[in-house]
DNA sequence: TAAATGCCTATCTAATCTATAGACTAAGGC
DNA sequence: GCCTTAGTCTATAGATTAGATAGGCATTTA
């Protein structure tokens, strides 16, 4: 389960992705048009930052904007950066040494095998998933829907 | 991330793959052999029995057993009893009908959409992998590294 | 009927996620 | 140069969940 710290995440790049003009977007507004806690979002937005993600301008006329094109930005970055990998057992997670208690040797375990054949499959979907092809998705669905509507009226 | 529960589950079926001789195998033993607090193994084969994935039998002599063989048992299936399904966001997951706080309309939210896509990809590994493919892998693992350590004596 | 074993309910603790507050620093406009 | 605006950092409170434990009840078999 992603957490809502991702949600929030996702939601915030999808607006930006959605509204840029090139002009920097306040945290403010953010915050109001996706209904997420002001507080909360900033410190997913300076964890978006310092991951490469997002770019922002101090000072008055300031804000955030994308740092990259949206079809430059995969979900898997996103989820990477906030969540610190998404691996199904801990001893699969990028930058951890640790070997999980339960089993002896992480090299036989069958659960992590099992467990990485899943993260790999998890991984080639997040991967090649951009920001473009989720406000893209989202938006053929809204599409689709209007559609159906127009046709029953 | 898998729980404890769902990694202990899968520790004590594997257990009980490998050491079934027709014969219920008690519960202390399996406590005991893989390590797991007792009273909680308890609830995980409980929960497992009622999901169809293990018997029981009561009294002197009583224990668990497999309710069918290793190959007939998928990971899928144990990591669904255990943790009602494993999806990404929990409007995806099974048996769920709450519409997540955050996206007005599920069926437009971009978030649930990709999300949707990692699901599929997720599913259709844990339910191609049986208990027998883990106790394999597991064993492979176990003796390619046995045969590169007589390599190296 | 007694010993062995599984089954059920309740509860405690620790960890983590979520959310909030306040003080601080940097940039731009007048 | 000063003031307003807007992002940044640190700390912490609150809520939720996972993990673990305990005790008593019910059922089977010798």
């Amino acid at each position: 389960m992603i957490s809502k710290k991702t949600k929030y995440a996702l939601k915030a790049l999808g607006y930006l992705a959605e509204h840029s003009t090139g002009d920097p977007i306040l945290i403010s507004e953010l915050a109001k048009e996706e209904n997420i806690p002001r507080k909360f979002l900033e410190a997913i937005l300076v964890a978006l930052r310092k991951g490469g993600v997002l770019k922002s301008k101090i000072g008055k006329g300031g804000g955030y904007m994308l740092a990259l094109p949206p079809a430059g930005i995969t979900i898997g970055k996103v989820v990477s950066i906030l969540e610190g990998g998404f691996a199904l057992v801990e001893c699969l997670n990028d930058n951890v040494i640790v070997v999980c208690e339960e089993c002896g040797d992480p090299a036989c375990c069958g659960i992590r095998l099992v467990m990485s054949d899943v993260k790999k499959a998890i991984d080639s979907v997040l991967e090649s998933t951009t920001l473009a092809d989720m406000v893209e998705k989202s938006d053929s669905a809204r599409q689709q829907k209007s559609k159906i509507m127009d046709f029953s009226i």
